[in-house]
DNA sequence: ATTACTAGTAGTCGAGTAT
DNA sequence: TATACTCGACTACTAGTAA
């Protein structure tokens, strides 16, 4: 995650179009825009662009700094979740995926017994084991990361002798208008977009009577507020 | 100005519905999703409140509180400056006012010589003394907002005697497709959002022939970069 | 002119804890 | 339970300056 520092200056950079092109300035401009001192600004553009957000080349003459594709990324998933407010929320999210048996791999997750315990209080129905995956198109993959903007019930992670068990978000939803279960995101090193987790405490497949290629529809109402 | 770290946690808040009403929480949670500790939630919540960016009130069942209307402006100006930078940059502002007699005070700052002395070097001319005051409609006013989210050519302040000067932000503009001169936005205590202020390198009533009451269009060019 | 390092300082954070 | 204070640790800042 990017600090809120290191964000702003992001965000000033697109100010010089650096997002559609290789800008040339000097850290002096830049540190005048953002109010701040010439060597933090040069700080902080070092900073990004060791963490991929920019990519910039130095000599005596300026700096050429062009944001990247991950750094325009951090200021698009920003841009949606101000969108929603200064725009009006949305009442609800439904997406739909087609039904596939993904590597196991998300079930195999879930089952872990730290995870599992958590379930139960935070939202609120003893998993049955598995998960149930499904496909998304482009659409409903924007869709999805519109939802990600939401604040998510958070399960912990934890270790389990020699491995350790990343976070998990969930997001309580209804399967088909009839299950009531939960979208998890677990967070991998290579994590696919077009994949929708889903967990429920009933076996979906036979509640649902569902199989492989069959549309399922989510709907995902966010949570906005914990009393 | 926001700082970057108390914007993020006001940005957060916004997960809460705070900028619909009032919402009430506790400091923990909003520690979980903004991932910082507790007392960190706690003290942003006291800064944001003594700057007036939200309301709020304490109790040992939890936090109420709401985002004030100053402090959804400070979202909507960056909802403003992403959107453009997200859906693509417009080509040029054109914005239309009537003219009219102010109280004078725009041309008071101007004529300083702390001011006027910027101008050559900054905006490549010689101010002709005193303002020329534009009435904005509320769709043009929306228009003026959108204009000051871009990065403008700032006139540093300054003393002169017992009496201090702040910073005159300018935007190269032409008015009237004619003169190339400048929109300039002077900091008040009761700042008018009503109110456009032009300056040129000559006399623009009698160059443009246009008196009390005339429609004035002026056209802003972004700077989008310094080479 | 530039960028960016070093070093000292100011600001921010979080553990412990009072209320 | 809450919120929020104190204070030592840590992080981020800027002045000076090298390259």
């Amino acid at each position: 995650m990017i600090k809120p520092t290191l964000w702003n200056t992001l965000y000033r950079l697109s100010e010089f179009e650096a997002h559609r092109r290789t800008v040339r300035f000097s850290t002096v401009r830049l540190a005048q825009v953002m109010r701040t001192s010439q060597q933090t600004a040069s700080r902080h553009l070092n900073e990004l662009e060791k963490r991929g957000f920019i990519s910039k080349e130095a000599s005596f003459r300026g700096v050429d700094v062009r944001i990247t594709k991950k750094g325009l990324e951090e200021l698009r998933r920003v841009y949606l979740r101000l969108k929603k407010i200064i725009e009006g929320m949305p009442r609800e999210i439904i997406l739909e995926g087609t039904l596939f048996t993904g590597f196991g791999d998300g079930s195999y997750y879930m089952d872990q017994n730290g995870y599992k315990l958590q379930f139960e209080t935070k939202l609120g129905f003893n998993p049955y084991p598995g998960t149930l995956n499904l496909k998304l198109s482009p659409t409903e993959i924007r869709k999805k990361k519109e939802l990600e903007t939401y604040p998510p019930i958070i399960l912990k992670g934890f270790k389990s002798g020699k491995r350790s068990f990343g976070e998990v978000r969930c997001y309580p939803a209804t399967i088909n208008d009839v299950v009531k279960g939960a979208v998890i995101i677990i967070k991998r090193t290579h994590h696919d977009d077009s994949v929708l987790e889903l967990i429920a405490p009933v076996y979906l497949r036979k509640r649902l009577n569902i199989e492989e290629g069959d549309e399922v529809k989510v709907k995902v109402l966010p949570k906005v507020s914990t009393i």
